[in-house]
DNA sequence: CTGAGAAATGCAAACGTTTGCATTAAATTG
DNA sequence: CAATTTAATGCAAACGTTTGCATTTCTCAG
């Protein structure tokens, strides 16, 4: 019967076996100066005894935690939800623990929240920012103390920092050029804040596409606010109380194409034939809904595993600042359904639409400089 | 221009100010003793020289790392997803982190999920198990240890331990029951592997509503499989492999239901008028689809912040056994749609359904003791 | 056997806090 | 103003590891 309360540790074991502590701690890691011998008897004692090591007393002597901190606006909606899984999936291989924290878009929750990372000492952290974010210098104690840092999605536009995206002014190119070719002229862009730099890019995709077929850009025609359910639906009653309807949208996010199709339904208006609608980031709703919505898939998978990548990568080398500072583009793909024309799925359960194996390859090899 | 490595450690404050270690510490924990005086000339050197406390080295000394762990299936899920974002919320108020774990339904990852987070020294865990964890004892630990733990939806059977689930017996009856007020006769029911609590318990449910309607229960109109799409579109097709074809399916999962929708409209039976169906969970997703999906909701709004309280509770007061090792019980609602021949909803954007809040409010009062 | 080199083990400090107890300084009282 | 209480500060140990260096124990050639 063995004592009740206690933890085991490694010196309980050391006196139990007549060892030093150092040489338990050491077999138990497997240095290679112990005999296989007194390893063997080490662990097996340390199984009976029901030793657990103690994380926090490792990391305080190594300075380094194995955690691995991770800052999103949200883990409810699919993108940030989606790299978080992969993230978390992938760092479990490499004996990683991460912390997942959402800022709810709040810059005062995010500043927080880098506060509390650093103060558990993780030994990297990944970050999507808030749509608020300007001023990044909460994070500048992670880069004094050269902790790994790489920012994602959201990233900053002038923090001197690793960056991995997706390449959203093709996103905003392409979305907007289908729909073009789908024949539509006047095309209404549902955007976010300009604070965020994937609303700024998309959009200028978006007047590119116009400008490269000779579509005027109007002003009035582009749309800017948070990207929830009301607003979304706010700005469909703007665009549809006054003729002309524009004869496509695009959203630059997949909740308010959505929401915006719901209003089509709703008020007659036929989509594709009289008005088509494009979103974004291929969320997995935009494939039930009638009709399905054609979207831009962002290859989460992707961007997760090349995060995790990176932070390996910096945890293990002490890096040149070139490759501390530099930026990865990760590959979209629009995924055409049809809400703009397209052909519904063969079968819901196998779409042929995407190979994420392929996409990965490619995208690896899509790194760009910085310019 | 200060140094460039080096942390900055109490100690050097201590130094700076010409005071002892401990005094430093007191006053940046604000203890009675230290004079106001004292107390501002500390913290004011500490912002100065940018020192940040070492959450593993505080915690190794007391024996606490403000840290709980949390292991789900996947997150990635609409329900667990849901359930994290509020814990993770809700922690944060208590100045805890939370690390978020998933065991993608691995019976050996969830030990192996469980030995790590030990490890880490979580102050609390919170658990949805594995489909196929009939054996608990991986968590022995932490029960040893006194460590705080409490399941919530996928719970252990007989598992000495605190349980925070929904009614999933009233769940399965309301739903089916449902389906017999439309006037269903012929039922299938679409459930998992019956290792899983929640499956046999809504499957009970099921039963009871046949026999209290004087409807068979008949064994080829149950299925058990992983609720995977590929899986539940096999189902579809066996069961309208051969007439007569039920006329209401209750699917112990939204993604299943949406999937079974998705075959009847491609083979042209319509819901609800030739078959009804009900899902599980309120997934956002059962709204948008065309028809909009009856479904059970959980309410994970209220499950998350009762699993919240329930740690703080068991951290706090050193729990007697009788509450370390209760039941609650989280009610459920259904909440109907078209298709069991609901009205499609008002405007998808406030949808009049369900107040959460008020609802809430009845969760809370609602804690029943184990019987 | 002896001695040298290699292999295995041990010593003790260090990581950055917190805290019980001892001590000193300040305030209060008779 | 001495005596006593109260307020403020300091000392040093402890938390459970890891690791550089010193020491002991082998092994084996000469």
């Amino acid at each position: 019967m063995s004592s009740l309360r206690s933890e085991k540790t490694i010196v309980d074991i050391a006196e139990e076996l007549e060892l030093s502590v150092s040489t338990v701690s050491r077999a138990l890691n497997d240095h290679p100066n112990i005999s296989a011998k007194t390893k063997e008897r080490v662990k097996k004692m340390a199984r009976k005894m029901g030793y657990r090591p103690n994380a926090m007393a490792a990391g305080l002597r190594n300075n380094k935690s194995k955690i691995i901190g991770l800052i999103v606006p949200r883990i409810s909606m699919f993108f940030p939800a989606a790299i978080s899984t992969i993230i978390q999936n992938k760092l479990q291989e490499y004996g990683y623990n991460l912390i997942i924290c959402q800022s709810n878009d709040s810059l005062q929750q995010e500043i927080e929240l880098a506060n509390t990372l650093y103060s558990a000492r993780v030994d990297g952290l990944a970050v999507s920012a808030t749509l608020y974010t300007t001023d990044f210098s909460h994070f500048d104690i992670f880069k004094q103390q050269n902790t790994p840092i790489v920012f994602f999605d959201r990233t900053p536009k002038d923090y001197n920092v690793k960056v991995i995206k997706g390449d959203d002014f093709l996103g905003g190119f392409k979305a907007t050029e289908h729909l073009v070719e789908k024949g539509c002229k006047d095309i209404v862009h549902i955007s976010g804040p300009l604070t965020c730099n994937l609303y700024t890019e998309r959009l200028a995709g978006y007047k590119e596409a116009l400008q490269k077929n000779k579509l005027p850009y109007k002003k009035n025609r582009v749309f800017f606010h948070e990207l929830t359910r009301e607003n979304a639906w706010q700005a469909a009653e703007r665009i549809f109380s006054q003729k002309p309807y524009p004869d496509g949208i695009f959203a630059t996010n997949d909740t308010t194409a959505i929401t915006i199709l719901e209003y089509c339904r709703k008020h007659g208006i036929r989509v594709p034939e009289d008005c088509k609608i494009v979103g974004y980031s291929n969320d997995p709703r935009t494939e039930i809904v009638t009709p399905s919505i054609t979207s831009v898939d962002q290859y989460p998978t992707t961007m997760g595993e090349r995060i995790v990548a990176a932070l390996m990568d910096l945890i293990q080398a002490r890096h040149p600042a070139a490759y501390r500072h530099s930026q990865e583009i990760v590959p979209i793909q629009l995924v055409e359904r049809e809400s703009t024309g397209g052909m519904p799925k063969e079968t819901p359960v196998a779409p042929a639409g995407i190979k994420v194996s392929a996409a990965n390859g490619a995208a690896v090899k899509a790194v760009k400089k910085k310019k």
